[in-house]
DNA sequence: GATTCATATCCATAAATCTTGATATATCGA
DNA sequence: TCGATATATCAAGATTTATGGATATGAATC
């Protein structure tokens, strides 16, 4: 991950839209959902989502898969891993307990 | 952390002048660095940086403290803590596989 | 209190972004 | 092949955002 990619990133989930979009897609877990039915569960219009879609798509943050005539899309936990290890990249120089919040942070039930 | 605040924050960081300074702090730990200091390692101007870190305080990333005549600025680690947890909120929800990767991601040397 | 230093605010312009109607593409079923 | 369904792309208008010059504020020093 370089700051470009990271920028790119950050940026799609800055918005609100795309934001929704990709808890949307976390919670939904691997089976993610079509591109349908994300426009109507966030009740957004279809050429609208695409577009969203696409800036999700190209930062890295979801996948998509054709299936027929829908498209599916997936969170891509890859993508937000990378992100977060930039976030903090180098968190821990001198200072353990500052980042050690951060860590706790992520302790769900895994 | 709403969803509000949570735009905020990746707004902010979606920007390349405070992704670096972000990442600045967050290398620098909790000796932090002057507002001038941060403008100078970044080769902003003075007007530009001191706009870009109120951005950055709005959304909570940094705290910041006058220091006579200067003034520190500190990443806020309970502000990225807060936002990444927002980010993963029920990411286990029935795929505790899907977001091991990311927990990983965190493990640094503390 | 005048001057200097460090930072913040105001304002205008330029650039980027979001949304949407219209339309194109891809897939399926008849 | 034709129509229907699902999604993507295009182009334009509206809104938002970033930058930088000028200036204001706040704090130290003389």
């Amino acid at each position: 991950m370089d700051m470009n990619h990271a920028l790119d990133a950050l940026a799609a989930l800055g918005q609100k839209t795309r934001l929704e979009v990709f808890r949307l897609l976390v919670k939904a877990g691997t089976d993610g959902m079509h591109a349908g039915e994300i426009a109507e569960a966030l009740n957004v219009r279809q050429n609208t989502m695409s577009a969203n879609l696409a800036v999700l798509l190209r930062a890295g943050l979801v996948r998509n898969e054709r299936e027929g005539r829908t498209i599916r899309y997936v969170a891509d936990m890859e993508g937000i891993r990378g992100l977060l290890a930039f976030l903090m990249e180098d968190c821990c120089g001198g200072n353990p307990q500052m980042c050690q919040p951060v860590l706790d942070a992520l302790a769900c039930e895994c």
